[in-house]
DNA sequence: TCTTGACTTAGAGTGCGCTCTAAGAAGTAG
DNA sequence: CTACTTCTTAGAGCGCACTCTAAGTCAAGA
């Protein structure tokens, strides 16, 4: 497989693929006769990891960590556990953190959302408007 | 208050808080007799507001557009609403496929925590091991 | 044969979000 | 008064993760 089409199957462009190989992300590739890189399909399941750690916010520098011991072979799987386990519990702090997050935007939506509602209500009978009594003010910031 | 306070109870830094005010993030402050800023405590609900739009991954662009809106007054708030519905949903997304990545995660995790046991178990009595029969390979990636 | 298009390399450029520098003014403690 | 800290501005610099350019090689199709 050329680069072009691991691209394709992969979802990375061609320069993205070529830059995780020079920093060492992804291994350095067999050549063809015409030096031209040849994949094997089995590079799709690392860069599909690869892809999670990203969408994970691991930073670069911390995946080329893991890459490095991956190379290193199975005496280095304590290091990778202990790796890979302190990130989780990063990424389980952020979901939880974003969860927070939009329970606050749902309540501001919220509050958007009953402001439409009174102005319609004003538009509709402006002559019948009285103080809202049961209603506490929801004006969002 | 000013700014050097503002930093330590917002947490941004100082060079951050000038740098949102320049971009129109955060609104031109008043300025006292020697022109410095002096702020008033009610930005700092604004401030906890962007981050939490920063926590959940909004571009600056576009909480600049939310922030103009602010500005131009409440009959923006349906715009506003819409712009902050749509954030939520992108932010649901995310947290889904986060969520899809812890699962991935902890099987990896666990695999390499079975090849550990397997390893000591090896090196405690490395004459009596047998294939295994009931336990799947797993080991990792 | 000619052209098209995918590939190669080293290295420059981009967009984001800060982060800091330089030079100077003003308030505060000893 | 002196020293120190905190502030002011405009603008430069940085780290990240790509993204693209330039110049050239190579193979396949009209």
């Amino acid at each position: 497989m050329k680069i072009g089409e691991l691209a394709k199957l992969s979802g990375l462009s061609a320069y993205t693929i070529r830059y995780y190989e020079r920093i060492g992300l992804l291994p350095y590739a067999d050549r063809d006769q015409s030096s031209q890189r040849d994949y094997d399909a089995s590079i799709l399941i690392w860069i599909e990891f690869l892809g999670r750690l990203k969408t994970t916010g691991m930073p670069i520098r911390d995946m080329l960590r893991y890459a490095k011991l991956r190379e290193a072979g199975s005496m280095t799987g304590a290091e990778r556990r202990e790796l890979l386990a302190k990130h989780r519990e990063r990424v389980r702090v952020h979901v939880a953190e974003l969860q927070a997050c939009l329970l606050v935007l749902d309540t501001k939506i919220a509050g958007y959302a009953s402001s439409e509602q009174r102005m319609k209500d004003y538009d509709a009978k402006p002559a019948r408007r009285r103080k809202p009594t049961g209603t506490r003010d929801t004006r969002p910031l």
